[in-house]
DNA sequence: GTGAAAGCGCTAACAC
DNA sequence: GTGTTAGCGCTTTCAC
């Protein structure tokens, strides 16, 4: 019925708690007799103690556990992300509560108070749109570390990818492969990375004197990718490529122009950003750019821990894929299958 | 940075802390001005106050979590089951810890050690076979309840289903409809709720004259279920209807026989244990035994919460489905199809 | 190198 | 009805 306890433990050993709580935290680097500790040791085993964490916790003032919220756990890049996070946090000792606020704002504001009330050590942050601010100082005043990862949030150290740079370099490579009449598919408006990657992927077809036939707005879902394919081919016959904001909206394209019989990549050349997915999971292999999800969740959870307050850009790479083949009559070889379409 | 305390709240509110204990607490049933507690909870509002969980956990000795350790919570049975668990511990405020041991004995007693060191205040256990007796002792001396559901183990307080009676309900109505070549699927040896219904189902036939034409063992899986069908069909076609443990090994059962191009009912009957599937999942309809899961996880955690040590029986329900028409010419109308098929 | 002592924030007797 | 007091089991200065 009773609890051992520490003074138990150091009884037995004929030590002091103090010394036996050396052993239990390690701080027994060097200065402590190897005797001693062996002694402390055998008398944890003997009577098969345990520390109690609620004193522990309540002494350190630390729960030991950090949390990740995010959107929508089914994405690949999300849990990608937050298996990163958790890797550090188990590496420092620290457990990982996974929240998934369900693309929900208000779901996302209960959290808040959940994590408030299960006093978190630390947060790393995938916010839904903008996020609620109130909150946030709430927690902030409490002294909670907070970093915002994939996404910025004004007034919070953000790790994320580069976006812009990486939606440019994307454009550059279909117009260089003779792509002229692009649709971008985006993600929802708010959300940074969407903006970014928008911003990004128009700048660089103007610098060509391009402009985008048309511009939709999805949420990153497979289930809006295929949607909006649908309007946008029924809609722009002409459009040659169609660009997604990410790679799940990319398949949804896929499925889209599967559905509605248009071939890919001959009729329609396809693009993402991501990269996160199996690499065989379809075909064709979609062109994207790659994004260091793992990486991010690592680095974000890092920043947490050192209490940095800056953020952080990681660089990106562009994977051209078969999904967008080189496109019109000055490629070697047979005419591609792309040129007979374009009637469509 | 500093966390708000009971100190300050009581200061402001102008008493003193255990009176804001007392509000915290539900503990001014009657007894308390209601002046006193409004001017508590205006402090607790105008500070945004939140307890420490630590702290509370330290000094009443309970840290509100329950755990449910059971061996597969993919099986429908189990998952019911636990949200019978986590509804009573919701309405009591307590946190529900669903643990899966994946029908794994290791897993299971690894289990045993973390949630004690997690320090939760009972465990509703289905064991996977004949459990770690150490262990249990282990966690019995710590003072932790625990209550045992849906099987039985020695020394502990079981809530389980009457499946005796159950199965033996079952096998007198295959029998009142005619069927006289049956084969058992049985659960997995040691498990007494396999055993049980073993024993019910051979004793019912027992009375009758009748023995099985043959008893396996599965392990209450669909796989299970499926490739000891297929060994039962190909080495005895004279078998009329095979009766499985669970729904799960029936459904497994139904499939063999579709594979084999057995015909459904008209060929072999099939029947199974528990009907906790969704009513339409399967066609045809199983014939089954209605076991309470949710109930049973109710009144496991009722139990657990009581401190009782004493077991309980639920009563069970024989549904009569589509998969065990009554077979043999003795019916009214035309002749059933199940005639035709015993030359199979 | 190790021990003594002072709390972390809360609740539960026991006073009044 | 409400306040006072004494810890829950641990870690951490500060002594020695």
């Amino acid at each position: 019925m009773r609890r051992v306890t520490i003074r138990e433990v150091a009884a037995l050993a004929g030590v002091s708690p103090s010394t036996v709580s050396r052993v239990l935290n390690g701080k027994d680097a060097g200065h402590m007799r190897p005797e001693t500790k062996e002694r402390v040791l055998a008398a944890i085993e003997a009577l098969d103690y345990t520390p109690a964490k609620a004193a522990r916790i309540l002494r350190k003032k630390k729960t030991g556990v950090v949390a990740i919220l995010l959107p929508d756990i089914s994405n690949p890049f999300f849990s990608l992300l937050a298996r990163g996070v958790a890797s550090v946090a188990f590496e420092q000792g620290l457990s990982t509560l996974i929240c998934d606020s369900d693309n929900s704002p208000e779901k996302e504001t209960q959290y808040w108070d959940i994590l408030l009330a299960e006093g978190v050590d630390g947060i790393v942050f995938v916010p839904v749109g903008r996020p609620n601010e109130a909150k946030l100082k709430r927690l902030l005043a409490r002294g909670v570390g907070i970093v915002v990862a994939d996404r910025r949030v004004e007034g919070f150290p953000a790790v994320e990818a580069d976006n812009r740079g990486g939606s440019a370099a994307l454009a550059e490579h279909l117009i260089s492969l003779g792509y002229r009449r692009l649709a971008y598919i985006a993600g929802p408006k708010g959300v940074s990375t969407a903006e970014d990657r928008l911003a990004g992927f128009a700048r660089a077809l103007e610098a060509h004197g391009l402009t985008p036939v048309t511009v939709r707005r999805g949420d990153f879902t497979l289930r809006s990718g295929y949607a909006l394919a649908r309007e946008v081919l029924s809609q722009h016959r002409e459009v040659d490529a169609i660009v997604a904001g990410n790679d799940l909206m990319a398949i949804g394209v896929l499925r889209a122009a599967e559905d509605m019989g248009v071939e890919i990549p001959e009729t329609l050349g396809v693009a993402g950003f991501d990269h996160v997915l199996p690499a065989d999971l379809v075909r064709p292999r979609l062109t994207t750019v790659a994004v260091p999800a793992y990486e991010m969740g690592r680095e974000a959870m890092r920043r947490l821990l050192e209490g940095s307050d800056e953020g952080k850009v990681l660089p990106v790479k562009l994977i051209a894929g078969d999904s967008t083949p080189k496109r019109g009559g000055d490629g070697p070889g047979k005419e591609p299958k792309a040129v007979k379409s374009q009637g469509r």
